[in-house]
RNA sequence: GCCGUUGUGGCGGAAUUGGCAGACGCGCUGGACUCAAAAUCCAGUUCCUUCACGGGAGUGUGGGUUCGACCCCCACCGACGGCACCA
């Protein structure tokens, strides 16, 4: 009887569900194990064939621990608030909390057929008011501590998105919105605000830490942005009011031509002159109509105007003039700097352009162009002859002994904007009093749900849709005091921060998470997902995290201690799937008709897991095809175990056994899935030529096998006579006494290059193996006319022969 | 422009610490089985040259270190990803 594939699948998955087979061990003299998968968002188009790569490697770890004796925390949930549902609601008139029902129900159901060992009665959902009670709990908490606040900011605002709504910097690419590709202009609007630049330091310095990949290490440490320089102050001509600017390049202040602000920057009104304020007000104005594409991208010629207003360099008593210009950012540092056109790329066009002075202080330059690279101070008074290090040292020195000045560290991270003008996330606690007081909902009033709204279009002020919702809106405190709440929710981030924390213990009203849960499970141990997270999430969960450990909630300071990111599954054109290019899969078709078992095998197969690489419909069969040849191995045409399976061990296979688990075993910890199955693959060839299979081999087999192919590994085991699941039957062993041979084949080479093999006793000696080497037929004939200079010998493995 | 990742047969990929390049799979070729085909099983398959034995070349390019380099060093080229007037 051949392999069936949709009996076996159903058979084992109703099996698992109605045993109960994965629920979570909680005997806490185990060690624990936790495999976390990034919780997708349940969009209506279903799973993509990109979920299961990462999903099957976290299950296929998972399934070797539990067999190694962990405990094993392996749970998934949804990220179900968000744009995308609340804009499908809209267009069918329908409430956005139904779809997120229907559509969680479906990936629940794809991700059952798959057979992923997932333990369902610990699934979180972020739109659960259960759930978000605790969000908005951890939102009230950074509130508590000064870290959530309102603020007047200018933020990036997309009139064309969703009726006009603020996005994150995050969000913005190119100066247009990540979704739906809209301008973003930069406006100022009240926001509330998480002071994420207050941990800036601390999310830089322990990513030293992490097992992650070094890519996303460095875009976290370019995204955070940490410049190390010093503020200076400039004195501004025939003025009470002083200039602070920051810069990287203290030991360039001799060479500081001019000093330019931003346009923005509060200064410029009090110090330009009159003469010039008409020009300053048309310069700013024609920058405000600018997206922010315009002002980077598509403009790199510099602009600016004159204040008429001078500063006084604070290290020379030079008179430099005052500039605004938008190339200097008024969120950036202090919004002002100084120009120092000969050593800095930025401040020389400028320049150029506006014929302003430049005074080289370093030696090593051109007229042509900047130099900003290190090398000798001139012109620079007490810095003269320093290199750049030094310099710089001495001059902070001499600004704070002055008072002109300090060490100062800058940040390009920008405060976390939290609020949304939407419908479709989490209420921000928060009610605005009439008499200006704003306060928290008290805790145990928490949570405080979203209101059904028959009709969740944008209010068009730009205010949430939640505005309209009136009889939610309106509060009254015990002394008769109205307000209103806050309409603005929670980013899709919120739930996201903390996700993996809940699994922990999912049903708890009184936490987060016991105390005593928490310090059993600790950090995740394994974390999978996808790269586009890099900065996002990832950030902002380190970000939650480290907050929580400073209030006592959690033990560890990190949350994932060990990340990888699975690559991408491009199409079999080499290309990004998308409808458009016609070239998307189907986890359910290939289900289907191939099984889950052979989806998986294939996606893991492969290749390396954090690799992109192209679909192969081929691929997929080729990996059917083994699968059926294992079954084949193992059961006969009556569906019997096969009759060369046997009790007695002739030792033929013995070699190649012990090596398989030893290279299976290893490989499935190191996540190095696709050689782990070649060398399943390679012990099936081995036991293909075999005549008799001893079954103690043929059961470790399948041990090895039933993490990646389940179902198939369940159905096996029971055939060899397992009475029970596999799932917590003890991980195979192998014996290192096995793998050691008594014989080696030697390679001998002539200056480096392969002329001949020779088999010898693993433990002959050196000076016998060189002499057999040099008698060796092939090589005599290659040595005949040379002198023998030197004989290089890599025991058991080489012989070198180096002549002239 | 800066940073990171990466480059190996027709294709996906493998190669522990610097020691037989191409494991395993796909594809292709041949054989067995079959009336035949499919499926299956077995064998072969880097390129050039040779009837063959054999010889030569070969891990993006050019150089270097070494008895020996896919692996280490220098310079360059291509692909992918991130950042980008951040002072």
């Amino acid at each position: 009887m051949s392999y069936q594939h949709k009996d076996i699948e159903q058979k084992w998955q109703d099996f698992w569900a109605k045993n109960a087979t994965f629920k979570t061990g909680e005997d806490t003299s185990k060690p624990k194990f936790y495999a976390l998968d990034m919780f997708p968002f349940p969009s209506g188009q279903g799973l993509h064939v990109g979920h299961p790569e990462g999903y099957t490697a976290t299950d296929i770890v998972s399934r070797m621990k539990r067999s190694q004796g962990f405990n094993v925390l392996h749970p998934m949930g949804f990220d179900a608030f968000g744009l995308p549902t609340e804009q499908y609601a809209m267009k069918t008139g329908r409430f956005p909390a139904d779809i997120t029902k229907e559509n969680v129900a479906n990936f629940r159901k794809q991700m059952q057929t798959l057979g992923l060992s997932y333990d369902w009665d610990r699934e979180v959902n972020t739109t659960d008011p259960k759930y978000y009670k605790w969000t908005q709990w951890i939102f009230e908490q950074l509130y508590k501590k000064g870290l959530a606040y309102e603020d007047k900011i200018m933020v990036n605002w997309a009139p064309d998105l969703m009726g006009g709504t603020v996005v994150a910097n995050e969000e913005v690419i190119d100066g247009k919105t990540e979704r739906g590709g809209f301008p973003v202009y930069r406006v100022p609007m009240r926001q509330w605000v998480l002071k994420i630049t207050a941990y800036a330091d601390r999310l830089i310095d322990d990513l030293e830490g992490l097992d992650w990949p070094e890519s996303i290490k460095e875009q976290q440490r370019n995204w955070i942005g940490r410049s190390i320089g010093a503020s200076v102050f400039f004195d501004v001509e025939n003025a009470q009011d002083k200039i602070e600017v920051f810069t990287t390049r203290p030991d360039t202040l001799f060479g500081a031509s001019y000093v330019v602000l931003s346009p923005e920057h509060a200064l410029v009104d009090q110090i330009a002159t009159d003469d010039n304020k008409d020009a300053i007000e048309a310069y700013r104005k024609e920058i405000a109509s600018k997206s922010d594409l315009e002002r980077t991208d598509l403009n790199k010629d510099k602009s600016g105007i004159f204040t008429g207003a001078y500063a006084i360099n604070p290290v020379n008593g030079e008179k430099l003039p005052i500039w605004i210009a938008d190339y200097v950012l008024a969120s950036y540092g202090t919004g002002a700097i100084m120009a120092v056109p000969a050593h800095d790329t930025r401040d020389f066009e400028f320049a150029e352009k506006f014929d302003l002075t430049i005074k080289p202080v370093i030696e090593g330059g051109t007229n042509e162009e900047a130099y900003t690279g290190d090398g000798t101070h001139i012109n620079s008074g007490f810095l003269d002859g320093m290199d750049k290090a030094t310099a710089i040292a001495t001059m902070i020195d001499w600004l704070e002994e002055h008072d002109r000045g300090h060490k100062q560290v800058n940040f390009r991270l920008r405060d976390w904007i939290f609020s949304r003008q939407r419908y479709w996330g989490e209420p921000i606690p928060v009610i605005h009093w009439e008499d200006g007081e704003s306060t928290l909902v008290p805790e145990d009033q928490l949570p405080l749900e979203l209101p059904y709204m028959e009709d969740i279009k944008p209010s068009g002020n730009g205010e949430s849709p939640l505005a309209n919702a009136t009889e939610w809106l309106a509060v009254e405190d015990e002394n008769g005091r109205k307000g209103l709440r806050e309409t603005n929710t929670m980013p899709q981030w919120a739930g996201s921060s903390w996700y993996f924390l809940r699994y922990i213990d999912p049903t708890n009203d009184d936490a987060i998470a016991a105390p005593e849960k928490l310090n059993y499970w600790g950090n995740v141990d394994l974390y999978i997902g996808g790269q586009e997270h890099a900065v996002l999430h990832l950030l902002y969960a380190r970000f939650w995290h480290k907050f929580l450990y400073d209030l006592g909630v959690v033990p560890t300071s990190e949350p994932f201690q060990k990340l990888v990111n699975q690559g991408m599954i491009l199409g079999e054109n080499h290309e990004k799937m998308s409808k458009s290019k016609g070239n998307v899969v189907n986890p359910d078709d290939i289900v289907n008709e191939y099984g889950a078992d052979t989806l998986r095998m294939y996606e893991m197969f492969m290749g390396p897991l954090e690799q992109s690489i192209a679909w192969s419909e081929d691929g997929l069969s080729g990996s059917r095809r083994w699968l059926d040849r294992v079954w084949r191995m193992i059961v006969d045409e009556d569906g019997h175990l096969n009759a060369n399976i046997t009790t007695e061990n002739d030792g033929t296979l013995t070699k190649s056994y012990h090596q398989t688990v030893k290279k299976v075993t290893n490989d499935f910890e190191g996540l190095r899935f696709n050689t782990a199955i070649s060398q399943l693959m390679v012990f099936v060839n081995d036991a293909y030529k075999a005549e008799k299979l001893p079954l103690e081999y043929i059961k470790g087999f399948v041990q090895l096998l039933a993490p990646v192919a389940p179902h198939m590994g369940e159905e096996l085991w029971q055939i060899l006579g397992g009475t029970d699941t596999i799932a917590f039957v003890a991980w195979p062993t192998y014996d290192e006494s096995q793998l050691v041979e008594n014989e080696v084949e030697v390679v001998l080479q002539v200056n480096g290059k392969v002329r001949s093999k020779i088999t010898v006793a693993a433990d002959i000696a050196g000076d016998e193996l060189e002499k057999l080497a040099l008698a060796d037929e092939a090589i005599q004939k290659q040595v005949a006319d040379l002198t023998v200079r030197k004989v290089i010998n890599i025991k058991g493995k080489l012989i070198n022969i180096v002549a002239n």
